[in-house]
DNA sequence: TCTGGGGTCCTAGGACCC
DNA sequence: TCTGGGGTCCTAGGACCC
């Protein structure tokens, strides 16, 4: 078995770009919620030396004198050009595993390399042709040497996007190119502790012995190192249904107010429910959490948390948000400013198979209602999100009071928008 | 002044049981 | 003096991913 990794370059940017070519060529990033920090960069931007995660007030000198372009993210307009990449990948008919936003990985069966290669070539071709995403695969035995062939794909332009570690000598080679930081699984702050041991590359994690590797790194060490020897580890016996459902947001400024916080907790409540309901799951378990500015050394912290049981299980806005509420109540102190909250629902199962036996004929009754009119409300909330609400929610969405001030258009999902380019 | 959001998995430790 | 051993389940927290 082969596996393809293709993975978007500088996705979000990519995305940017599209729409607005002129930024071809130029540094550009794109930040994350509230502007807060760097969470994509075009290569010119990463050659500038800007890191991953910088706040963007240590930057914004770069982006005023116009060296660096800087983009609010526009998670609508990457998600649907996400969709448009993946509608690709299935084209070919092969089984694809959507990873992130940016990644899926294709599964190429036994095939060989004279079928493989013009395959893959073929795919960055199209994507690029048909969506303007510049994409890099990277093929290999493991989903863990395909990351990292994709890497090689990605910095060497002689690869024309597609690298394959497909034979002893070229995994060798690159294992022993490849840091130990950069290892899928290993990660930055794994990587210290394995160098003073004197791993240095994924080569040296590779020779050491698989018994070394569970002593000192656990089981998923052991399946790291055993898909660095080429022998698949990694089960992705993928959920179709995720386990858990979180929704959260840091806010511009700090929250004292109670009743403030109380809807802003109610619209991720909301949020999370919706969810649920796409996906046709109920939830078990509703959590709620609370944070003060953890970067306000100056300010007393407190992050609460707590969880609460559905019985039974549930999708419905007004008992996810009630479930909410209730925790909010238990939880919430005076006396602190909030500056972020959110709300996870949990033990997620099927909406067809709700067992409900210890509810009598009216509460049953009930939430026949109670669903009816969460379903309504979604199909009339689908042409203008968060356009019908309950009356404890915030008036307007809940991303509304974020900080955006460099957004671009809707451009691909928004008729209106896209006429108003000038 | 200004520091993301949404997931998964693993582990350690406690409660409980026989 | 000496206080089993092992299993399960749950939860909190950490680490990792993009």
């Amino acid at each position: 078995m082969m596996y393809a990794l293709v993975d978007c370059n500088n996705f979000f940017v990519s995305c940017e770009r599209v729409f607005q070519p002129w930024l071809e060529g130029r540094a550009v990033v794109v930040l994350s919620n509230n502007d807060g920090c760097v969470v994509a960069r075009s290569n010119e931007a990463k050659a500038l030396g800007i890191k991953m995660g910088t706040p963007f007030f240590r930057i914004r000198k770069l982006t005023e004198n116009g060296g660096v372009e800087v983009r609010s993210s526009n998670y609508r307009l990457y998600g649907d050009m996400s969709e448009r990449v993946m509608r690709i990948l299935r084209g070919t008919g092969l089984e694809v595993e959507v990873y992130s936003i940016d990644e899926a990985f294709m599964l190429l069966g036994g095939m060989n390399p004279e079928q493989y290669m013009p395959l893959c070539r073929g795919t960055v071709a199209r994507i690029r042709q048909w969506t303007g995403i510049p994409v890099s695969i990277g093929v290999a035995p493991t989903r863990t040497l395909a990351k990292m062939a994709s890497h090689f794909a990605k910095r060497y332009p002689a690869y024309r996007g597609v690298c394959a570690i497909d034979d002893g000598t070229k995994r060798s080679k690159a294992l022993s190119l490849t840091e130990i930081s950069e290892v899928w699984g290993v990660g930055r702050r794994g990587a210290p502790k394995l160098e003073s041991a004197g791993i240095r590359t994924a080569a040296d994690l590779a020779a050491r012995p698989e018994e070394w590797v569970h002593r000192n790194m656990g089981i998923g060490g052991v399946r790291t190192w055993r898909e660095l020897h080429g022998i698949p580890s990694i089960d992705r016996d993928i959920e179709e249904r995720r386990q858990s459902i979180c929704t959260s947001r840091s806010f511009a400024g700090l929250i004292e107010d109670k009743e403030e916080l109380a809807a802003r907790v109610s619209d991720f409540a909301a949020a999370c429910a919706r969810k649920l309901r796409k996906e046709n799951s109920v939830a078990a378990k509703v959590a709620v959490f609370l944070d003060t500015n953890r970067f306000r050394e100056d300010l007393p912290q407190y992050s609460p948390a707590l969880e609460t049981e559905l019985d039974p299980p549930a999708s419905s806005t007004q008992e996810i948000v009630k479930a909410a509420l209730g925790i909010f109540g238990r939880i919430y102190r005076p006396g602190f400013g909030y500056k972020r909250a959110g709300v996870t629902v949990s033990g997620t199962g099927s909406a067809d198979i709700v067992q409900m036996p210890l509810f009598g004929e009216e509460d049953m009754k009930m939430r026949e209602r109670t669903e009816a009119l969460s379903g309504l409300m979604d199909r009339i909330n689908a042409g203008e999100e968060n356009l019908l609400r309950l009356g404890i929610q915030h008036p307007g969405h809940y991303a509304d009071g974020i900080r955006r001030e460099h957004c671009s258009r809707l451009y691909s999902t928004d008729w209106n928008e896209l006429m108003e380019i000038k």
